[in-house]
DNA sequence: GTTTGTGAAATAGTTCACAGCA
DNA sequence: TGCTGTGAACTATTTCACAAAC
């Protein structure tokens, strides 16, 4: 147990949640470091280590508690709470992210959206009203939103990403296919598909070429 | 320049496809490392490295030619070509998958989708017709898919996989949020928007709850 | 003068292997 | 006996720093 967690330990305990969440969903109480690992592709040792920069939450000869287990990484990560989230750009992309059903029963709630567009504001998607841009900074402190996610195109993107940094958001998830530029202490991180499908043609199209 | 190159490596290429292409549109002919690093927050040896493990892409004292080394990275990560996608799963987030508009301008092709339900095979989405899923085999070959996007429940998420990998598709890209499991020389990679929030919820917690 | 390309050095991350405990 | 927790060993990745090229 430590200060300064690495970012590949924090980025893993996401999937160690969801593998937990399985096995608990699934009746199983106990769970050893090797099945944990066999389900998630990791190896043992790698989930051992992360877990001890947390703390020790095994049992020797047992393994672990999967609900207890479970309890801890939710703390850890903040999963404790609900957070409440912004959606800047209700387009096309932006209506499927809010029509998404998978964020509510993890913990996120959109609780407003914004656009610019004159013709969809004052209307509502998945219960929630579009407001103009100009009431970003307000509803935002108000609300208490700390998690904004950016699906307008890609040409304004940098442009909202800084408003969300001027209006205090902190957690900006964003699929406009950019590099986004944020001052230290916000954190960006970028949805995009595209970027997935192109470094996966790389192996595609040598298995394809190299009959060697 | 080497065999065997690190898949973090390969990973970077498609950023840095992003990055020159922004330049190129903005009509910039040459670049330098420190340049490009800068709008993509990567460190300028970083890049340097990189493209050394592909070629000589440079030239010392000038930089990169833009043009140049975008058809360069293309050509290594497949991207000269035409990629044919099926989505299996035509619920709503398949079909904001296949609405989406960002695919084809970078060369994957929605050819095929497919779905379980009756009450929706038959029907057209973004021009492509839903097919049943007993008819996955024989369509991914005869229309030389290589790519499947699999936007099904997750309950059925692991089963829909090993029917692509058995119909011969060597890279899916998940929607679905679970580990899933694939022969060695498929790749599966996932997209799950949650997985990404509840990482960043890590370091929110942190900055309210320390006051430190 | 400028910037690449690249070994060598430094850092980060993973895996081993085993003492310690149930 | 079985499995965790963890330093130590190993491997991978990043960064440095500079000769070579223009």
């Amino acid at each position: 147990m430590q200060r300064q967690i690495p970012e590949v330990v924090v980025s893993r305990l996401p999937m160690y949640i969801r593998g937990l969440t399985e096995l608990y969903q699934g009746g199983i109480a106990l769970v050893n470091s090797g099945d944990l690992g066999a389900r998630l592709g990791i190896a043992p040792a790698q989930i051992r280590k992360d877990l001890s920069y947390f703390g020790k939450f095994g049992r020797r000869g047992r393994g672990y508690n999967v609900a207890l287990l479970l309890g801890e990484l939710s703390q850890i990560l903040g999963l404790d709470r609900q957070w409440l989230m912004a959606v800047v750009g209700v387009g096309r992309l932006g209506r499927a992210i809010m029509d998404y059903k998978g964020f509510a029963p993890r913990g996120f709630k959109i609780v407003a959206a914004f656009d610019r567009d004159r013709k969809v504001i004052g209307r509502k998607v998945s219960d929630v009203e579009i407001q103009d841009m100009s009431e970003l900074e307000a509803t935002v402190k108000e609300k208490n939103v700390n998690i904004a996610i950016v699906a307008v195109p890609s040409s304004e993107a940098q442009e909202v990403i800084d408003l969300l940094v001027q209006s205090g958001v902190r957690s900006i998830l964003n699929y406009a296919p950019i590099c986004g530029k944020v001052p230290p202490g916000v954190r960006l991180e970028g949805i995009d598909p595209v970027l997935a499908l192109q470094s996966m043609t790389y192996y595609l199209a040598r298995s394809c070429d190299d009959l060697s």
